[in-house]
DNA sequence: GCCTTTTTTTG
DNA sequence: AAAAAAAGG
């Protein structure tokens, strides 16, 4: 190298802040890096206290940590890698800036309200130093702010809100993933990935990875295998516990592994005479995730609050940590009720319908306030996301915008029976059922005698009679309004 | 995105 | 007599 070309101008430097978008593709803070001729320095800052009071739970971490291995080695494959800092954000990024010598920071909005506050403090903060700081957004179809209703107001209801969103449908072009990244070596390393312990030290997790692949590729995989299979009758099979009837892209939507534009754009192109209700159907639970978020965003005390302040009043019942635990460890004699709690302590997932079920339960036969299940949920799923698990508890509790009546009580064994018709899934994860024959395997208790003989260990009872559960939860229900 | 009970319709 | 629809929580 002729030693004139050091004193060339190198490229600039830009700090490139990777959070929940953990992907190459379509991925617009990066590409706006790569499009105004800066370097990217890819960066993972590690401060989950900046979350507030929702700082991610355990089983979020554990996906988390995979997921930035392989954000790390698609850096890897096309020339660049990911540094690992701990926070706080703030400064680790201004002294970042002092060392590298960057003079940008690119990010992917987050609509959490804590990582909201964070991120509106970071940008006045950075700008004033002179710094130039572009967010954008990475995470979903349209930003909060931009759906109104004709009063210039948030929607409360979800499908005035999703006829207004098809109304203004005008989703750009993705981009695809560079080839290959500029690189540079400025600046400190930061630590190695297992330094932020986000693996479970035991290997509690053991159950998950045969069912899910963190990172990018497992979300593309996914998609394939969505579009391959269940997306043909996704319509009526999507409620079906028993089959492989969802996406299953949950977790990798939380995390940003796959961009919900690019999930849109794939179901266009597959889209097909005959399976036009299907992709129909699936683009209007992509419309419940956009409702989530424009909830949080426009309410965002609704994590710990009710949304309908009426509720502030209600009678909910005493917690006993036992029955909690009950409920918690699947447990409860319910055997619909268990099975779901099993799966999500097994896999770190719950099937929707199954969601539903076990909420109504807790919230309505127990009378326990939604917030000891969405603090569960929160620590136990892998998809856990604070606006879907919100608005999931709020809407089933009764509590929520656009919710279900306090006084729609579903019946577990009549769902079970309804959604899970050959006791497939009971048997799969209450195996002590197998035994049973269908109609009593929804509801063991009828035959005190089969019960002990097939599963002495189960419980004889369901914790809350069914009749008494729902009455009970129907008149604290009639005394509110009273 | 429910359940139960009551009422009406259908075979 | 059973199924479907309606009503109301």
């Amino acid at each position: 190298m002729p030693a004139a070309q050091s004193d060339a101008p190198a490229n600039p430097l830009a700090l490139v802040w990777f959070r929940n978008d953990l992907r190459l593709d379509d991925n617009p803070a990066l590409q706006a890096a790569l499009d105004n001729g800066y370097v990217p320095i890819p960066v993972y800052i590690h401060a989950p206290d900046e979350g507030g009071d929702w700082a991610p739970g355990a089983a979020s971490d554990a996906w988390r940590h995979r997921s930035l291995a392989a954000l790390d080695a698609a850096l890897r494959q096309r020339g660049s890698h990911l540094r690992y800092f701990f926070g706080p954000s703030l400064a680790t990024l201004q002294s970042l800036i002092a060392t590298t010598g960057a003079e940008a920071v690119f990010w992917n909005r987050r609509y959490e309200p804590a990582h909201e506050r964070r991120d509106a403090n970071v940008k006045t903060t950075l700008r004033q130093q002179g710094i130039r700081v572009e967010s954008f957004n990475a995470a979903l179809l349209f930003e909060p702010w931009t759906v109104r209703n004709k009063q210039g107001l948030p929607f409360k209801v979800f499908t005035p809100y999703w006829k207004a969103l098809l109304s203004q449908w005008q989703l750009g072009l993705c981009v695809d993933a560079p080839a290959r990244l500029p690189h540079s070596d400025e600046g400190p390393a930061g630590v190695p990935l297992e330094a932020l312990k986000l693996a479970p030290e035991r290997d509690w997790d053991r159950g998950f990875w045969d069912e899910w692949t963190p990172g990018e590729a497992g979300a593309h995989a996914a998609l394939e295998t969505f579009v391959d299979g269940a997306l043909r009758g996704y319509r009526e099979q999507r409620d079906r516990p028993d089959r492989i009837g969802t996406s299953r892209l949950s977790p990798h939507l939380h995390f940003g592994e796959i961009a919900p534009r690019r999930i849109v754009s794939v179901l266009e192109r597959e889209r097909t005479a005959g399976n036009g209700a299907d992709v129909d159907a699936y683009l209007r639970e992509l419309g419940w995730r956009e409702f989530a978020h424009h909830l949080l965003h426009h309410f965002p005390e609704t994590p710990d609050r009710n949304f309908d302040a009426r509720f502030n009043d209600f009678a909910w019942s005493p917690v006993s940590a036992a029955q909690l635990a009950q409920w918690q460890q699947g447990r409860t004699g319910v055997p619909i009720i268990d099975a779901g709690m099993r799966e999500l302590w097994q896999t770190g997932w719950m099937h929707n319908r199954v969601r539903m079920i076990v909420a109504s339960f807790l919230t309505k036969h127990l009378r326990y306030h939604w917030r000891h299940g969405a603090r569960w949920f929160w620590d136990t799923l892998v998809d856990a996301d604070l606006a879907n698990n919100t608005l999931g508890w709020q809407w089933v509790a009764g509590t929520g915008a656009d919710a279900a009546p306090y006084f729609r009580v579903f019946n577990p064994v009549l769902q079970a029976s309804k959604f899970d018709p050959d006791g497939d899934y009971i048997a799969r994860w209450v195996p002590e059922l197998s035994g049973l024959p269908v109609p009593l395997r929804f509801s063991p208790w009828q035959d005190p005698a089969a019960l002990r003989r097939v599963a002495p260990d189960y419980p004889p009872q369901p914790l809350v009679d069914m009749g008494a559960g729902r009455d009970s939860a129907l008149a604290a229900y009639r005394k509110l309004r009273g």
